[in-house]
DNA sequence: TCAGTAACTAAGCGCTTGCTTAGCATGTTG
DNA sequence: CAACATGCTAAGCAAGCGCTTAGTTACTGA
């Protein structure tokens, strides 16, 4: 159940039973919801007592926050990443389409939290995933602008071209999982090549 | 706050109260998500106290489950109408995003509730709402087979294809609001352009 | 040796939840 | 005009919620 995307992103967190909280709400509020999910859920799958959730976050909302705000923070770092890759707008929005893709593919649980519950963060936690969000669109949108004065891409509207190409791989969060029947890197490139012939590439 | 599009899809209900009921359930599922959402929120939204919400639904769940099977039949209708409205694969299939991107922005707080509260309905009504979005999904995949058997479109993956144009429009109900500077018509248009260049029109 | 600390549990508190019960107006009908 | 149906409210019940308290255990370091 727990992917190995989790692992990854956490594999530092420490105590370990901390660890194991968070990997435990990770599923719980995927599957269920923030809402649905209650502290007893978590802490009997992560195999303790309610009481001791409380010994590593002061409460339920803080663990959402805390999978929200890494979870965007790395999203905005594959983006960036993939967007400096090359000098190519075509190259560059190619492979920040593969992997935002397949991202969201092979983080389906993680990725539900991150795109599905922000109503339920605390107005202080929400303020900072906003922002990263914010910026999550304007480095598609940058890649899209430069590709446009580039004259590889042709589009008129980048805000609204922008919004289609990061809907794209968010919406894979909702409905992918482990039974699909192609992996999420085989998602990503042809997701890649619908992105690039809708911005006219 | 309600918009049109909600009087519009439940204007025949009778009686006058349960018409009422339906509108801030609608509002309040769309805001704040079932869970979160108590049936004294409904109620006094509706001007009554909490009990009178139970001679008109049996339970809140009841609420939910007749939103999301209005909502996936009137757009599981709009989509078929979309679908057989001409004998090119492009003009059918412009229309079709057209529509459905406008429906999902216009409507976009049932679209929420239809999209994103699927795991809050009772099984059974799951059922027939899954039966429904099979049947969506379905139309769209056989106009782009259409399309790619008349040689008008060229994608190879159909199925993915098809995946690729329904979360473009779901995810509308996502993010879209009043504020947002396109109005549902503009934004269905352009959206109608996008994809036909997706599908290799 | 033993005070101090970290990690935990059993029990439960105060509150909110979905929903029920009992009763009250109003209007309709034989 | 009695009998009943309809649509509602005030009050509240049982269950479940997030979170706290008080205490236990195991380990660390002077």
């Amino acid at each position: 159940m727990t992917s190995q995307q989790h692992a990854d992103l956490w594999s530092g967190e420490r105590p370990e039973a901390a660890r194991r909280l968070l990997l435990a709400a990770v599923d719980a509020f995927a599957t269920r919801g923030f809402h649905a999910t209650t502290t007893r859920d978590i802490a009997t799958a992560a195999g303790m007592s309610p009481a001791a959730l409380y010994i590593h976050y002061p409460s339920k909302a803080a663990l959402l926050a805390e999978i929200s705000r890494q979870g965007h923070a790395a999203t905005l770092a594959l983006v960036e990443e993939a967007a400096a890759h090359s000098d190519d707008p075509r190259l560059r929005m190619r492979r920040l389409v593969e992997e935002f893709t397949a991202w969201h593919a092979r983080g389906h649980t993680v990725g539900r939290i991150v795109n599905y519950e922000l109503r339920a963060l605390p107005a202080e936690d929400f303020e900072v995933v906003a922002e990263l969000r914010r910026r999550i669109e304007d480095t598609v949108k940058q890649v899209i602008e430069d590709g446009v004065a580039a004259g590889v891409f042709h589009t008129p509207e980048t805000r609204t071209a922008a919004r289609a190409v990061t809907s794209l791989g968010i919406d894979v969060a909702r409905w992918y999982n482990e039974r699909s029947s192609e992996t999420p890197q085989q998602l990503g490139e042809r997701y890649g090549v619908l992105v690039l012939r809708m911005l006219g590439a």
